[in-house]
DNA sequence: TATTCCAGATACCGATAGTATCCGAAATGT
DNA sequence: ACATTTCGGATACTATCGGTATCTGGAATA
């Protein structure tokens, strides 16, 4: 009688080396990330990374994977205070204020997109993401408009994708210059969002 | 007597390293581009581009260099067209299209980006180019501003990091998904700048 | 208990950034 | 004019890393 089935052991592997993989891949970048260095933090050889994933495209997606859940986590959050408007443009300024300080999601992020010029499967499973992450900031941002009955000088969708590609060529920018302003931000997204109120 | 001295043979050395290493760096992305392939498609050996440049970080550098420079003439041939306030921002909106409907400058920025994280020099290099971007946008900016008597939501100074960080995202972007729609750029540069008019 | 299967280990290959060394022609000095 | 030095660029080599092929020991199965 086992204690562990392999099913489950290797599910830990796997978590293992993703879980280490995204410290190394967040605190060095994609491409200083060695698979063996990978393997041999999570205390495995190379050839576990290969039986869990296809590559290190894979890995870097998975690892990306568990990042995005947390952002949009993090951003419903910001907006779904109990707050009026200010309030939760606030909270959002804030939540994005943090994650701009130290801004190693957005420099992988960008990093990785840069391996999909040479990889149709990153690219194609890139894409999808962003979209999934613009098209729920979209809905998010619908939302708040109805609650709080304002109009806004792009529609959702634009805004969403202004504000998201705005973040990760901040985070770009900030991962050089750590005295680069992040408050620009907030003060960017109040310019579009606050837009004329109507009520 | 020579036709050419020693020296005049090694700057068109250098000259043409770069502008194979812009076509390929531009095209492939920096990873991609091996040095070998570099100074075969010049003609030369690896040997060559090493006693021009200490090596790939610099090639590239110099690259960036001649591209930064033609950035800067653009913008400032499309901020100081002679029109109006609008007439401008149309033409920067114009001149923002077409750089970012082919977006492979800022894909190469970024992923070189990417590099300064292992590469101190590369990073403070990086820096200056940027703050020196900055600067001279938020310069133009406040030139127009002065001219049209208006007000601006943000500051020069921010403005113009919102305008180039948003540039540089949404170029990120778009070069992963070509359905993108690179008017976000125009529209959010308009909800900016146009701010409020004091005449 | 014997057989099969497979997660992970080991050994290897190809590509590429960088280094050490070399060569030949141009520059320099007599 | 000829000998010597200099140095831009070529050649040969090393180290690192992503990826592949192969192997193995123990768990799953019969």
């Amino acid at each position: 009688m086992t204690r562990t089935t392999r099913a489950e052991r290797q599910a830990q592997t796997r978590e293992s080396l993703i879980e280490v993989a995204r410290d190394l891949f967040l605190s060095d970048g994609y491409a200083a990330t060695s698979l063996e260095k990978v393997a041999v933090a999570a205390g495995f050889s190379k050839g576990a990374v290969y039986s869990n994933f296809s590559g290190k495209e894979e890995l870097c997606m998975a690892v990306l994977d568990t990042i995005h859940e947390e952002q949009v986590q993090g951003i419903v959050e910001a907006f779904t205070v109990d707050a009026d408007l200010d309030g939760r443009i606030d909270a959002f300024a804030a939540w994005a204020r943090e994650k701009l300080g130290h801004p190693r999601w957005t420099a992988l992020e960008v990093e990785f997109a840069a391996v999909a010029r040479q990889s149709p499967w990153v690219a194609t499973e890139l894409v999808k993401r962003h979209r999934m992450l613009v098209s729920s900031s979209a809905d998010l941002i619908r939302r708040v408009v109805a609650d709080e009955g304002i109009e806004l000088t792009l529609d959702a969708q634009k805004g969403a994708t202004a504000l998201l590609s705005l973040g990760i060529g901040l985070g770009a920018m900030r991962s050089l210059d750590n005295q680069l302003d992040v408050d620009v931000f907030a003060d960017t997204m109040r310019a579009l969002l606050r837009g004329s109120r109507v009520d």
